[in-house]
DNA sequence: TATATATGCAAGTATTTACTTGCGCAATAT
DNA sequence: ATATTGCGCAAGTAAATACTTGCATATATA
């Protein structure tokens, strides 16, 4: 468990981009952030240090508590990636026959 | 290997990011994407697969060749989900001393 | 000091992932 | 017709992932 760790597999699992969003809105302990989730507290301590190595989350600790922040930086990352493509969803045509007719007057393939 | 298949999940593997980057260029058929790589046509065929099945690209067959072109549109749904939180890298703040400053004012954890 | 609380670490499991090799099939090309 | 090319499918493997339970370690509280 070891492995790949980056931005994107972070936020590919679900319950990941969850705890994002919570922290996003309050900073709150792992118990708080656990108490959420049907799973184990273990499970969200998992995903927390997760979060935490691939920058994602900053944790204070304070007393017993380790309090995990929102620290979105590294999104940036994924932002850049995303909207270099936003034409290509953005620039969409009225229907696929118009695409593909468009298509015909390119050469595809090797 | 028919699980949890969303754009999130797609977009994790560093070589589907890399494919999507090529045939966001152009639209290529299997043989010619797996050519720049240094794993096998089967490899990158599953890629395809996947990439195919979340709707981020489009094989369209002519003759032999299964074209392989971008269709980015379930993009911008990690786009949307991204920009929401900008202004949590954006609205950085100097140093970390006056960060924690700040979070001194407020009442955290559970 | 004893006890409860918050948490991490370790080990074990089931599932998924990212690959591989081998094969079969359809569309060209010879 | 036969060979070649492009490709998917099937089966197998190693590693990663997402969990679990059990235990150890701090910190706070009675």
């Amino acid at each position: 468990m070891k492995a790949r760790r980056d931005v994107y597999q972070a936020i590919a699992d679900p319950t990941r981009r969850a705890i994002i969003g919570m922290l996003a809105e309050q900073p709150q302990n792992v118990n708080a952030i656990a108490e959420q989730f049907d799973v184990t507290r273990q499970a969200i301590s998992l995903h927390v240090k997760i979060l935490s190595d691939c920058g994602l989350i900053f944790i204070r600790r304070e007393g017993r508590d380790h309090i995990c922040e929102a620290r979105l930086d590294s999104l940036n990352e994924v932002s850049v990636w995303v909207e270099q493509y936003k034409k290509h969803w953005e620039s969409k045509l009225d229907s696929l026959e118009t695409y593909l007719e468009q298509l015909k007057k390119e050469r595809y393939g090797k």
